[in-house]
DNA sequence: GTGAAAGCGCTAACAA
DNA sequence: TTGTTAGCGCTTTCAC
């Protein structure tokens, strides 16, 4: 059983020190050309590759591995912030260690705390629900972390990239008033605690700006998923006075509301945050908050660098733009 | 700027030795409960955790990080991919190094170096097109990698899990023609060659065993993206003798292909391979290719903890079963 | 039941 | 320009 080629093997075959292998795989100067080659030669010959891990062990040498932390790795928001991350990595020759944890703060935790075990360099996650006091200064020990789309408010500060979700969620239902309508019922999905609560005031805002009073029976608050907000707009639609549109926190629950409908078979004008596939082709017209997820990723990962470069200086929280768009309706 | 501590540092406030140390962390038999105890006071106190990197140092220790590389992290179907083998990598203990090739084989080349230099235990690819023939068992020392969705039919052979490509379109094709479709236009995308021409070979079956003659100016191949397909489309629909339904290889191209409808105003039932969300809400019916990704994921990473745990034998190839669904047009 | 010594593969400091 | 020595944090002999 041939185990990987070492630095002392490519020392042998080129009859030099392990420290001169070092300094040709590390392109140090004051190496004599002909010395190089050699090495350059037995490294070819053998399929030498350094071991990355015995590199970073000595001190002041990173480990070139970043962290990254969320909901659900299969969650396309979450995987565009990891695609985000992941070029900004590569540009810096980091390698990304990914995984979900469930929305549990247990596992968040647990997650962690293998990763810097794992020694990464740096840590980029999206909260959970829960309590994150946990996260001392101690267990981060020249550990920059970034917050990525729910900031942390609880004892310790940490650099934050997150959405105007306040703004987008006024600007779209704004998009509804505009168009006439006056009862705008809104269904707000709570598993993301933070979000959710900023696009209700969003919500709550464009109503109050343009002189409408909000009624308690037109918000549904607390709603998980799709099959739920299904069920909601069901109540919704059998309201005594039905609103004339709908606004959704989320595409999640957009598709539920969507299928709301179609089961009661009223089409209402929808609004919602989130961009999502074929919202051009329904039979409603659809008002999405659009923004560039990869590029939450991206700016997580930029601040992130930048902290490992020496950046000093308070905590950081970046607020990415978001656009309205309205698709028509299409009619078969 | 005070740095992690080590079992040297729990040791001395124990007052053991780190092999005694060692013992606790790994829950070694054969350590007095009072010094366990004091040890574990320590361990808390000081807030120790292993570091990985040195433990994976020593010859005969995992570094527990598996690898994987595919296309685009950020893409929903290689995102379900990477939950799937975190969702069983975390079962053994694992952690996983995920990173985009872009589809470009040097890249790809380039990551799967990268990754056995941090030493990886394993690796999962889902091939770019290119060949492969670097992936020798020397470079792959006791590494098991195992290939997702496209196989690898070069020189070496090598665990692989895929979908029953052509069975799913050919159902998906039989269903079009038992609706009472004869003249079925297709739409490749080439992208992943491999499916892309397995999926094809379906609809030219289904066709044949339906004694349908496939007319050349029905297939077009060789689109990338929804784009493109979309301008296929418009070709199709202004055919002198349009097809009836179309055929698409996969959802990106499905997209296109509503689009294209959508431009024209010509609305024609559509099958695809790949399910997507609010197929359900269109004006056509939709007929879909549905399978697990996630699955995929997990069956890949089982297969590879299998081998890192002795299971030997010829690489083996297993198939996950596709279904297909049709869901009927929406009228507004 | 516990510890001392050696060494995994690499690089920093210092010599030659 | 090159090599020697030491040691990163851990685990593995093998003593005691």
């Amino acid at each position: 059983m041939p185990s990987r080629p070492t630095m002392h093997d490519v020392a042998r075959l080129a009859e030099v020190s392990t420290k001169t292998v070092s300094r040709v795989v590390n392109d140090e100067p004051r190496v004599d050309p002909l010395t190089r080659e050699r090495v350059v030669q037995a490294i070819a010959t053998l399929g030498f590759q350094r071991n990355e891990q015995a590199r970073s062990l000595r001190p002041g040498q990173r480990s070139t591995l970043i962290g990254m932390v969320t909901g659900d790795l299969g969650n396309p928001f979450y995987s565009a912030i990891a695609r985000g991350i992941d070029e900004v990595g590569r540009l810096h020759g980091y390698l990304l260690l990914s995984s979900s944890s469930e929305e549990q703060p247990a596992r968040e935790r647990q997650l962690i705390e293998t990763l810097l075990r794992h020694n990464v360099d740096g840590l980029l996650i999206v909260p959970a629900a829960g309590d994150h006091r946990y996260l001392t200064p101690t267990m981060l020990t020249d550990v920059p972390l970034l917050v990525i789309d729910r900031p942390i408010t609880e004892e310790h500060a940490f650099d934050t990239v997150v959405l105007e979700n306040r703004q987008g969620a006024f600007e779209a239902v704004t998009a509804l008033i505009q168009a006439g309508h006056r009862r705008i019922g809104v269904i707000e999905g709570d598993s993301e605690v933070y979000t959710g609560s900023e696009r209700m005031q969003g919500y709550f805002s464009a109503l109050k700006h343009a002189g409408i009073t909000p009624e308690a029976s037109l918000v549904r608050r607390g709603f998980h998923g799709g099959s739920q907000a299904e069920r909601a707009t069901h109540d919704l639609l059998n309201h005594p006075e039905p609103p004339t549109a709908i606004f959704a926190t989320n595409n999640r629950i957009a598709v539920g509301v969507l299928s709301g409908m179609k089961g009661t078979g009223t089409w209402l004008p929808l609004a919602c945050f989130d961009d999502f596939e074929l919202a051009d082709m329904l039979p409603v017209p659809v008002t999405v908050v659009t923004y560039d997820a990869a590029e939450m990723g991206r700016s997580a990962a930029e601040l992130l660098f930048a902290r490992l470069n020496g950046l000093a200086g308070e905590p950081v929280t970046k607020s990415l733009p978001v656009q309205v768009h309205t698709y028509p309706a299409v009619r078969s």
